[in-house]
DNA sequence: ACCTGAACACCGTTCAAGT
DNA sequence: ACCTGAACACCGTTCAAGT
């Protein structure tokens, strides 16, 4: 006795399924028909649970979100406070890109409060401000760098790996660069 | 007596000067039907003239980007290697700001031979190349920088720039931000 | 030669009709 | 309640028909 509730339930797993496969080969601006017809759903049925692209990438990215929250609570602990947010800023590079145009819509969604992928945005941005804080108090980052230009910084190294695939390392090395920037050298 | 080739010619420069409009507006996806439309030209006509978007928006760029190899030109000759690459990197920045979606444009066309938009980019590139080079060897920045990573970074403060359009300064503190890094400090 | 706009194959989004 | 797919208003691109 399957009732309608239970179909709807795999339905939208269906669609979240087949939304992983589809914007991981089309990007975030993947055919939303595509991915309706592709988990043989009528159109309507993708718009009624997801009603915005939006809120679809945000289911998609939750789990990640999850993880990289989590992540960041655990390196907070840390002792090496500069350390600390090297290795989170370079995870969350690599998070920010798991989608071609993630990091655009990362981003852009920052400052739009509006938006179902803000709710996704913000703990990754208060946790990146957190770490921030702890390495700016250790006396290891300049301590005018504010967190949203960090966090800019960053999602912005995604968004040149996405538009440069030609190596692979361009985080890390793009990273350094700029940390070793924003980083304050010790006295010499 | 204005033949043929009269009304091609103006046709042409009809479609330029709304492109200017409407890009300005919508950015580098503007719609091509609404640009033929405004140009009070058939599709085909736009098409005819532009076979492709890049096409387009290669002639939008033409002036500016000899505008920018000429001042390029004239910042190489300057003495203070170091200060004539951050106003080359600034007015760059600036440059290549000019519509929404144009650093996008610009850093993926770098790579891409193909693309009539990579005619503009290269001056581009090579012009920082050059001040790169002699900031380099007036011994101001780090050695190890390449110029297509410098390239990418300084798009990629246009990037953001038009991603968090909160500040306007946000191209000089981001630059300076940057540069802190990969200016080399004076020993001290 | 050059121009036009219909034709084709796609979109995103809404919503009346079905179960 | 939930699902479907036609309908609407858009695209980019091509090309037969016109001058």
């Amino acid at each position: 006795m399957t009732g309608a509730r239970d179909e709807a339930r795999r339905n939208r797993e269906r669609i979240v399924e087949v939304a992983r496969v589809v914007v991981r080969e089309q990007g975030t601006q993947a055919s939303l028909r595509d991915i309706a017809r592709r988990a043989e759903v009528g159109l309507g049925t993708l718009y009624r649970h997801f009603p915005s692209r939006d809120a679809l990438l945000e289911t998609l990215m939750r789990r990640r979100v999850d993880h990289l929250t989590a992540r960041a609570a655990a390196l907070t602990a840390e002792k090496d406070a500069a350390a600390a947010l090297t290795t989170w800023l370079l995870e969350f590079s690599y998070g920010a890109g798991t989608y071609r145009g993630l990091p655009e819509s990362l981003l852009a969604t920052l400052a739009d409060q509006t938006s179902p992928l803000h709710a996704a945005v913000e703990p990754l941005r208060d946790a990146t401000a957190r770490l921030l804080a702890a390495a700016q108090a250790a006396n290891a980052i300049r301590a005018d760098l504010t967190a949203d230009e960090l966090f800019a910084l960053v999602t912005a190294v995604g968004w040149i790996a996405e538009q440069t695939p030609t190596l692979d390392n361009h985080r890390e090395r793009l990273l350094a660069l700029i940390l070793d920037g924003l980083t304050r050298p010790p006295r010499r």
